[in-house]
DNA sequence: TAGATTGTTAATCGATTAACAATC
DNA sequence: TAGATTGTTAATCGATTAACAATC
């Protein structure tokens, strides 16, 4: 890590965030099947990872285990529950009460990582007013004074495209921190306010390459010219 | 998280490919507004990303400009389009008709990048027989069988988490080559499968983990004792 | 030509993988 | 003690950023 004298967090990689929730996962489902302990050796044979890589992650969030023995499961699954904050009960509003919305709305799983969707917010008057698994849907109009009357954090985004920077502005209006977004665009947002874009089309990209590339690749028997056929070239 | 066991020979690195559908609504944007051309310091600028890195991304996908002027819209947004086969008409089958499979057999911009839904399975007798967006639901038994018959290379996984690896068995039987999975759990897959998973609670991790450790700064004022409320160490 | 921007090579930065000593 | 596994430091790898020459 750098040595400045400035107070810098030890910032945990981005990649080992993502790669939390799958060991709290598999820790719990060893946990189930009678296991008390774990080996970084272990994780990674049934993760399909590298077990250094599995210790570097622990380590970046302060588990410690014991060498020659491994990690407590009684202490690595809280451990790492607490990091991501899953007891936390974080509340959070969503806007867009249309069908990603209300599967989101209905997600039960939610409530175990300590995620609560306490209200939704639709700019549709067939909407509001309805109740979608237990939320009210409110006028859109509203959002920013619930927000900050009831000191929200935390806003889903599940409104389409052209609506969505209207209403992260909204959000941050009211006080929001934290934006998972869910339409296909980029906001633009004040620096402070932390974004996760959760956009298909990203992740959908790359996918589909990698499909066309193996496809067109069989098709050829192996044989390359130097591009393949999204046009990129070969190494 | 984006992660795939394919065996990587050719060498479009996988965060140029996720930014690529952002080049694209952007460029589509800009060509709307009357541009014929685009230098990468203004998708750079308007995009709040490195201006190099545009340029690196745009090589690697084999798209060349012109010294002192730029790109031509005309050919960029194609090429990228091609690239990303948007234009292919990819089928995929999905499995899994609850709310978020719903949601994505009505999502109607997925025909925009060549996304074809064209059936839908479900273990639910309930469902089977259904039209869901004008896709039919099929019984889970046919899922391999039908698969095979149609040909199709890319399937999409909405079932639960307990459903999901038994469902992406059928697929691999009916010979499925890639899989969306939308299941919080990792797939055992042969090698060849790509996969990519679409795992809200990964992000989720990143996003509720910064937001608590801004909160709790604050809530200190800046002042820390070397342990944030996450638990990451702090220097 | 002068100005701008690409194409391309080099430097930096960060994450993953490897090596090994400490310790249960 | 012997074997296993952690903790920690070093090496490698890949992506991003910087530098600069070529060219429209």
């Amino acid at each position: 890590m750098s040595d400045t004298n400035q107070p810098a967090t030890y910032r945990v990689p981005e990649p080992t965030l993502h790669r939390l929730p799958d060991y709290y996962r598999y820790l719990q489902h060893l946990e189930e099947k009678g296991a008390s302990s774990v080996s970084c050796s272990l994780i990674g044979r049934d993760l399909s990872m590298d077990p250094t890589l599995v210790r570097k992650d622990l380590e970046s969030i302060a588990m410690v285990g014991r060498p020659g023995v491994g990690f407590r499961l009684n202490e690595l699954i809280p451990g790492i529950g607490a990091f991501l904050g899953y007891n936390g009960g974080k509340r959070a509003v969503l806007a867009g009460a249309g069908s990603l919305g209300t599967a989101l709305l209905g997600h039960r799983r939610f409530a175990q990582v300590g995620l609560q969707l306490i209200a939704a917010f639709d700019n549709s008057p067939l909407r509001v007013g309805e109740r979608v698994h237990d939320v009210e849907v409110r006028p859109i109009q509203d959002l920013a004074e619930y927000v900050r009357a009831m000191d929200i954090h935390l806003g889903i985004i599940t409104v389409p495209a052209e609506a969505a920077q209207k209403v992260a502005d909204l959000m941050v209006e009211g006080g929001i921190r934290a934006i998972w977004n869910f339409a296909p665009v980029r906001l633009h947002l004040p620096p402070k306010i932390i974004v996760q874009n959760e956009d298909l089309y990203n992740s959908l990209a790359a996918l589909s390459h990698r499909l066309a590339v193996m496809l067109s690749r069989e098709s050829r028997g192996g044989k390359s010219n130097g591009v393949d056929a999204g046009g990129a070239r070969i190494a």
